[in-house]
DNA sequence: ACCTATTCATAAGA
DNA sequence: TTCTTATGAATAGGT
């Protein structure tokens, strides 16, 4: 694939032998990992350029490829040299393996893939799974919202009551404010200034303490659920 | 490189990763065995297919190239020192298990168990990916039934047309029957106890030969998909 | 490093 | 598995 045809033979010309290198290596690295990829295969590839220079890939680690190789390929005259221990752990890799491998199918079938080979009854059972499944994270879900729901209600209430104390308490030293005012200033000037702001406080609470107070100060109380110190600075501004 | 773009991802059906393992394995060996030429340089290629089999390429052996990357890398891990190797499959061990244990978890939430511990959006996420692997068993579930059916029917039709042949066949020989019934008692006997019998045959097949023929036939096929001698009890059946 | 004309590898289908 | 063929990828030879 290029410009022209070439003989595979060792390229004389140090440069372009260099620059071939450098392209080959990365072509032949990314085939192995796509074949490790695409085929579910356990690949690895160790280049030594013509300077010494190292390059690998290994689809799992290095040293796992070159035991299994190892494995692989004694079976002849190693065993004997192998203590009971290693002869344990080995065969411990093995079982974990392939358990690992059954799992990893099964997994597959339940995110849908690799189905081809699977009867319809099969099918049918993997979907009465997925079902339940679903059931099962759907009921979780609305659990959880829900009890959060209850939770936040809860809350809401709370600072509800503290908001209707805090309105009685306002209104308390609203009148005693109103009085002392009388006191200061006599009563000719009571409907001065002043009174508009008074009346429209204290008249709101006594006709509907429930509403407007909830209208005004629960939206917030989403974002402040955990800050008391919310409720002070809302029941300040109201002053 | 070839009649579609593909994505670098696992192929889930078994045949085609199958097939392409072997071309892309002997791809990667071919070009692994160039570049070691053209290059000067010394390559080792290791691939165990998913099913365990081994393919090697080695520019010199694999055992020198082996050899070579270990001195490269610097690891001590000889095979000769039982300690060190005992080592490494006892890590090997250790990550083979947390592998095993962290699909095991998420196995079990596909499941539907193991839930607590998830949040609301981790619970959204897993219902999603339930659904869409629903949708995935069920749409390759009605794929097969559907297939199946229209096997079903060609079966079906193939046999009816068979026995419609048959019908006719055998009207001509209760013709012929008939002929032959007269040349040996006279014309006088003829519309005696034989008529019954012939008129129903010939008029039923002549007046609608589709409707009768598959009502009474095309049911059992279902059993007998596999057995073409079937129809050859059912058509004697009808005599 | 970048550019393309070319060759090569290979996906899909038989 | 092997063959074929259309097509996308890799890369040889230049800049």
């Amino acid at each position: 694939m290029g410009r022209g045809k070439i003989v595979i033979r060792r390229i004389d010309d140090s440069t372009s032998r260099q620059v071939t290198f450098s392209k080959r290596r990365n072509g032949l690295l990314k085939k192995a990992k796509e074949l490790a990829i695409l085929c579910d295969a356990e690949v690895g590839v160790v280049i030594f350029s013509s300077t010494a220079k190292l390059y690998e890939f290994g689809s799992t680690s290095m040293k796992s490829v070159i035991e299994r190789y190892k494995k692989a390929t004694e079976d002849q005259l190693q065993s004997s040299n192998s203590t009971s221990e290693v002869k344990f752990w080995r065969r411990e890799v093995d079982v974990l393996r392939q358990q690992l491998h059954d799992l990893q199918e099964n997994h597959r079938q339940l995110m849908g893939e690799e189905l081809s080979g699977l009867s319809v009854k099969d099918l049918q059972n993997l979907e009465n799974q997925l079902e339940m499944s679903l059931r099962g994270v759907r009921m979780r879900k609305d659990q959880i919202l829900i009890s959060d729901i209850q939770e936040l209600n809860q809350k809401r209430n709370l600072i509800h009551q503290e908001n209707v104390e805090l309105y009685k308490k306002v209104n308390l030293i609203q009148q005693e404010n109103m009085a002392l005012y009388k006191k200061v200033y006599g009563t000719k000037d009571v409907n001065g200034a002043n009174s508009n702001a008074l009346h429209t406080n204290s008249l709101s609470v006594r006709d509907d303490p429930h509403e407007p107070v909830c209208l005004q100060l629960c939206q917030p109380l989403q974002q402040n659920l955990e800050a008391p110190s919310g409720v002070t600075t809302l029941g300040l501004q109201l002053q």
